[in-house]
Order: C-alpha cells, then sequence, then structure tokens
DNA sequence: CGGACCGTTCGGCCGGCACCGAACAGTCAG
DNA sequence: CTGACTGTTCGGTGCCGGCCGAACGGTCCG
C-alpha cells in the first residue's frame, strides 16, 4: 500500500514541473522531438533539458532513440497521454480543444505517416510485415534484407544505393508509435518511401504535418507488389 | 500554452507527495475521513496532514466541511478520483485490484449508505425528493422543514428533539457523493435513519463498513410514507 | 583536419517545501 | 469549570531539485 502511494507521487513528481509538462504537451502530437526543439518550447537551456528529457525517461513518460547527433524523444506510449489528458482535463478546459484537434490529427497518423524519411503508421507496418511474409526481410536478431529482398528493392525502387555499404543501414525496425510494432526504416525505407510519392502511392496531407493518404492507386500496387492483401 | 503546462504542472505537483498520495488514495473510496484519520493513514504528525490537507483544498482535489471538532474530508469529484486511478494504472499493476474492490464496494454504497449518521445514496436522495415532492421540506435559500413535515417527523420518528429548538438544525441538505445531489441530514435525517433501523427498514451490511440494503418492507413503507413511489 | 552543431556532465547557486514540536483555539463530556 | 480531544498556526531545520554556464565528447560537412 504504501508502495503504491510511493510510486504514484514518484510518478506525479515527474509531471510537476513546469518544463517537463511543457515538453510533454509538446509530445501530445505524437512525433518525435529533438531534445533541442524540446529546450526551445520550454524555453530553458540545452542542459536543462537534458536533465529533465533524463527524468522524463527514467520514469517510463518517453522513449528516445539517439540518430547521428540528434537525440529523437517521443512519448512512451497511448496510456501517458491518456494521464497527461486526462490531467489536463480535470485542471480546466483549456486541453480539451487541443486535444480534439490532435485526436483529429493522430487518427490521421495512425493510418498511414512519415517518419524523419520513410513509411509509418498502420500501412508502415502492413509493408513491413509483407515483405517479411514475402521473404524479402528476415527478422531474426534484428532485420536484415535478404538477396531477395534486395533484388525487389534494385528492381522496384531503381535504387541501387540501397545495396552499397554506405554508412546507413539499408533495413532499419523502427518501432511504430501508433501500433507498437515495427517498420521499415534505413536507407530500403527512404527509397520505398520516395518512390511511392513520386509514383503517387500517397499523398501529403495538406492539413496535418506528416500525415499521408493511400491512393487507390497505391493499395493496389502495393497489394500487387508484396503479393499479399494489405 | 504556458498557462496550461503551469496549471498541469501545478495540479500534478499536489499529488506529488507520498503523504499526499497516501491520503488520496484512502479517499478513493468515497468516504468521508477526518484530518486525524488520514494524519494516521499517512503516517505524518496531525500538523503537517493540516497542511497537506489545506494544499489539497486549494488544488481542488478534495472538499471539507466541519462537523463540530472533526473536518471531514473527501475528493472533490468524481473527474479527481478518474485522474488518481489513471495515475495509478499507469503507474503499474497495483492499483488495479484495489480499484476493483473499491468498485465493487462503492456499487453497494451508491445504492444506499450511512453519512454519519443518517441516510444518503441514491435512497437517501430518493427520501429527500420525495419529501420535497409531498410538501414535507421546503428547498428554497436552504432547506427547511414545513409545518406539516414537523408533524409528519413527529409522528414517523416519534421523536419530538426533531422540532427542539437545540444546537443541531433540524435539517440540513447534505450533498451527496455519488448523485452529486441533496440527501436529508441534520437531527431529522439522523431520526429518520435510527427509526428505519429500528423498524428494518433498512439491514447493515456485513461486509461493506456504512453501506445498507433496503428491506422489501422499508421499500413498501418509504413508498407509503411518501405517498410517492421511490 | 577544422569548424559548426547537438547533446551531456559538472559545479554552484538558490528557492521551495515536507517535516516536526510546541503553543493555541475550538468542541464535547462529565 | 476542568480535562480530553481535534485541528491549526508558527518557527525552525534540512533536503531536494530546477536552473545556468562552462567545459567536454560525438557527429556531420566541407
Amino acid at each position: 500500500m504504501p508502495v503504491t502511494a510511493e510510486s504514484i507521487s514518484a510518478f506525479a513528481g515527474v509531471l510537476a514541473d513546469r518544463s517537463r509538462t511543457a515538453m510533454c504537451l509538446a509530445l501530445l502530437d505524437g512525433r518525435a522531438w529533438t531534445a533541442g526543439e524540446l529546450a526551445r518550447t520550454a524555453e530553458v537551456a540545452r542542459s536543462t533539458a537534458s536533465e529533465h528529457i533524463s527524468a522524463l525517461l527514467a520514469a517510463g513518460v518517453v522513449t528516445d532513440e539517439r540518430q547521428g547527433r540528434h537525440r529523437y524523444v517521443r512519448l512512451a506510449g497511448p496510456e501517458v497521454a491518456e494521464v497527461i489528458e486526462t490531467l489536463g482535463s480535470v485542471v480546466g478546459v483549456p486541453v480539451r480543444p487541443t486535444s480534439l484537434r490532435t485526436a483529429r490529427a493522430t487518427g490521421r497518423l495512425a493510418a498511414a505517416r512519415t517518419c524523419y524519411d520513410h513509411l509509418a503508421g498502420a500501412w508502415g507496418v502492413a509493408v513491413f510485415e509483407g515483405l517479411t511474409r514475402a521473404g524479402l526481410l528476415r527478422t531474426v536478431d534484428g532485420v536484415v534484407l535478404t538477396p531477395a529482398g534486395r533484388a525487389w528493392f534494385a528492381e522496384v525502387c531503381a535504387e541501387p544505393e540501397v545495396s552499397a555499404p554506405g554508412r546507413r543501414p539499408a533495413v532499419r525496425a523502427c518501432l511504430d508509435w501508433t501500433e507498437r510494432r515495427s517498420h521499415l526504416g534505413g536507407a530500403a525505407g527512404a527509397a520505398l518511401l520516395r518512390r511511392g510519392l513520386e509514383d503517387g502511392w500517397f499523398l501529403r496531407d495538406a492539413a496535418v504535418p506528416r500525415a499521408l493518404t493511400i491512393t487507390p492507386h497505391g493499395r493496389r500496387t502495393l497489394a500487387d507488389l508484396l503479393g499479399v492483401a494489405v
């Protein structure tokens, strides 16, 4: 019983700071923010923001992901988003409109969106799993492109770069915010998205940044390419 | 935007203390606790508890009610209960069983219970409104017993005390925790509960403290007395 | 390699707050 | 009235935590 009180108060303590709360409110949009962006949002020094992010991380409020010289931070899951929204709703109305707006936005984002430079959302996960089922991707101990997959990408995306031994990994499993499963990152993921945008599989949403809508043509093409219903 | 972050963090700050959280967890059962009981539950000095209660009060987490030398404290409403439970659910499972147990308990408590020494819950509210409809209670600018009501209580409860100009008010509107409407407190409310227990209208629940079950006899009697279906 | 940029670590400062005990005010019972 | 009890106020103490700037390690680019 006292353990429960301890852990709840500890968790509340993490949210009990103006700067950390400002960061969390920014993160409510479901996107990944860099540490510097969060520092600017909360209006504190980068060093201070770094400490705050560490605290949020330790409490399980956010997850992070290093990428080059950047540190991308996102909310750890829908549960913590719910806590923050509940907290906001009890303190007054001002969060409601934001909440509704983000709900609509995340609805669109959940279906299909860009994650940095590759495809994410329900469609991103479907593609990832389709590639795996088709034998183009092997997911034991990490994820690698099979020879068949390498050939497939070279043909579909017409980009030899995918197989080149550059510094960027060809494929990378990227945990999906909404689906909690992996979608395809890395050079191959980027190439596929580029190809899809060029060829009209997806259209960028005018209203919601990062959101994508699938065209009927894209739907047919992907089903065709993967040899499965997606 | 900064205003929102400010207010959310301020609210979270109130919950960000082991002692205050322990108090809130105790209050989750929906009952009113005295300041001393909360101090013992949180294992702090009475003076410390007093300060904590003031903080919870200022934040709108609880409401209080002085009664004699006691200060009764209860959660301000279902919304704050929801916040605390949400907070507990994200931090781990340990709150769930408690939550389920209290849910079952509050289910019984919602129907009929004692509030200090009078009837509360759905039945308490129904009786209050039945008395009003029957013209025994007038509820403009507070609540008073009509002459007819005074006679009714003298007859039914056989207690002249109800009309005596003692220090305790004859009737008092007591805001019901579950119904968010008034039930009957004061000397008349106490007399009515006493009469009901003596005459077998209600039985005390063995498992859940303060819970009451209505007997068929009680149901008939109340409907009869109030001249309405309750 | 050197310069630009991002993030982290480390002192050091400062304010706030949780806690207690003692003294005091109000209520109830005998 | 007296004594028992509940709750509040007020100093005083100690600690925790948020903040910054400076220095440093990594990464990307030319």
